[in-house]
RNA sequence: GCCGGCGUAGCUCAGCUUGGUAGAGCAGCGGUCUUUUAAACCGAGGGUCCGGGGUUCGAGUCCCCGCGCCGGCACCA
């Protein structure tokens, strides 16, 4: 079927160049979006006439009028070809159009006896021939599959994904914003490392073939944005691409985006103060309400949100002081999936925590956070370790851990350690993952539907 | 990696339990129709039923293997 269905189109293009008309034509100009078109008419009868280009979705004949519906990049408008209006051969022309088609279209916009408003077509030009099916117009395209693996056709048929997108780039676009307008600096750091620090996952390794060497991946960006505050730049974030090489599932994708910030001069409890605001910033850039809902449930973004020791949480939830690894565990496996509301975790134990500073009271502990919601976690961030002599400790103690099978135990990294021995100053950092805040947001279920091309395995 | 579900026309889906060699709507094709809006009406088409094997007189349907997708677990600050 679509071998028939691309012969006739391939076969109306040859027809289409034969008759002099390019099927793939430039230099059409459109004057208007689709929207600035349709809010052009006000109460007016009728406009001067406008350019508009799109790709036609919806053909509706009747007799000597032929109804479409062009869409472009901000929304659809209804076009109407008029065969008194075109003359036989260009309604004909018109008519012989087909759907998925992108075309550019002049003439005036007015108002139909339904009061639609639409353009009504004086000239026309075909810009690109489309050579196969458009998915069905009523229900869209539904197969995850070919939405995934095929996104393009999921955002021309599918109005609702293109919001999401774009919704993403405005909540990413409003946290650049205002990490701009509080100072901090926009920097790219490497993708390519020689040793990926920052985090606990395995890494993508790869080789450089002039060099001669392994390298990895990044897992994390914080390593390098640290060494820049050594630098002296104060205020420094990131948005970048990380690449964790595990197993795949609706809330990880090999590779994600990653937003990490250091601030000099500050803790943990600056951060706790600008993961809120970031919150509110994304909802507010997706124009959606802090009291929201995710799968369903009810869930409210308004700060402050509520802070409570990890150790406080374990007790309370299982009875069990704890402490350590252990401590960890219990939080994850039986406090973590209950906190629903947002949650600000504080004060992780130090083994689990290679790069945070000791709480000054009780050093078992860590002056760090995780921003849990709805069993989650959005956010990381600690009072930084600032101290060479205990970072080395702590390396060299993951180093043994990884000596013992952790494949996961954070690397020994000398440069780093070089870098915080010139001094790094006192500072709080904080990582957002991005996509799932998106999804968060934008209340999507998985998050292939946050990421424009996910991974997938091969086709066929 | 393990467990479960799913895979039928370009798209959205029936048919599978109770085997008898495939159906609808939209899209496409041919025709009628000058203000339509999921938009009509008439007509004729279109399928390696994910792939491979097996059981059977006969498999879209039952069994086995494989592939892909989805979900769960494992992994994953």
């Amino acid at each position: 079927m679509t071998e028939e269905f691309m012969r006739e189109r391939l076969e109306k293009v040859h027809r289409l160049r034969a008759a002099g008309v390019d099927p793939y034509s430039r230099g059409f100009q459109p004057t208007h979006s689709s929207e600035a078109a349709k809010a052009l008419l006000g109460e007016a009868e009728r406009t001067p006439p406008v350019a508009v280009a799109g790709r036609l979705m919806v053909k509706r004949q009747q007799g000597g009028l032929v109804f479409a519906d062009l869409q472009d990049g901000h929304g659809r408008i209804q076009l109407m070809a008029n065969r008194s209006i075109l003359g036989d051969e260009e309604f004909g022309r018109f008519a012989d159009l087909d759907l998925g088609d992108i075309v550019g279209v002049s003439g005036p916009i007015f108002r139909t006896k339904r009061g639609e408003i639409t353009l009504e077509v004086n000239s026309f030009q075909l810009l690109t021939k489309s050579l196969r099916p458009l998915p069905e117009k009523w229900h869209g395209l539904k197969d995850v599959e070919i939405r995934y693996r095929q996104r393009y056709v999921d955002l021309l048929a599918n109005p609702q994904v293109r919001e999401v997108f774009r919704a993403r780039t405005q909540i990413i676009t409003a946290i650049r914003g205002l990490l701009d307008e509080r100072g901090f600096i926009d920097v790219e750091t490497p993708v390519l490392q020689e040793v990926p620090g920052g985090g606990h996952a395995r890494p993508f390794q790869t080789h450089h073939n002039a060099l001669g060497r392994d390298l990895y991946l990044r897992i994390a960006l914080e390593l390098h944005l640290k060494r820049l505050l050594v630098g002296g730049f104060e205020r420094v974030y990131e948005v970048g691409r990380v690449f964790r090489n595990e197993g795949l599932s609706p809330r990880h994708n090999p590779e994600f985006t990653l937003m990490e910030c250091y601030q000099a001069y500050a803790d943990y409890e600056d951060m706790m103060q600008l993961a809120e605001d970031i919150l509110v910033c994304s909802a507010m850039a997706a124009n959606r309400p802090l009291e929201t809902s995710y799968e369903g449930e009810a869930v409210n973004l308004t700060p402050p949100y509520r802070r409570e020791r990890m150790a406080d949480l374990v007790l309370e939830y299982t009875g069990k002081h704890a402490a350590g690894e252990e401590l960890n565990d219990l939080f994850e496996e039986h406090v973590q999936p209950r906190l629903r509301q947002p949650t600000f975790v504080l004060d992780y134990p130090v083994e689990v925590s290679p790069l945070a500073r000791p709480r000054e009271d009780d050093p078992r502990f860590v002056e760090r956070f995780e921003l849990v919601i709805l069993g989650r976690e959005y956010a990381n961030a600690f009072t930084e370790l600032t101290d060479p002599i205990d970072q080395r400790a702590r390396f060299e103690a993951q180093a043994a851990m990884r000596a013992a099978g952790n494949v996961e135990a954070h690397p020994m990294d000398e440069d780093f350690l070089r870098a915080v021995e010139y001094g790094l100053p006192p500072c709080g950092g904080m990582g957002v993952g991005l996509d799932r805040l998106v999804m968060l947001v934008m209340d999507q279920p998985s998050i292939r539907d946050v990421i424009l091309f996910p991974v997938m395995k091969p086709e066929a």
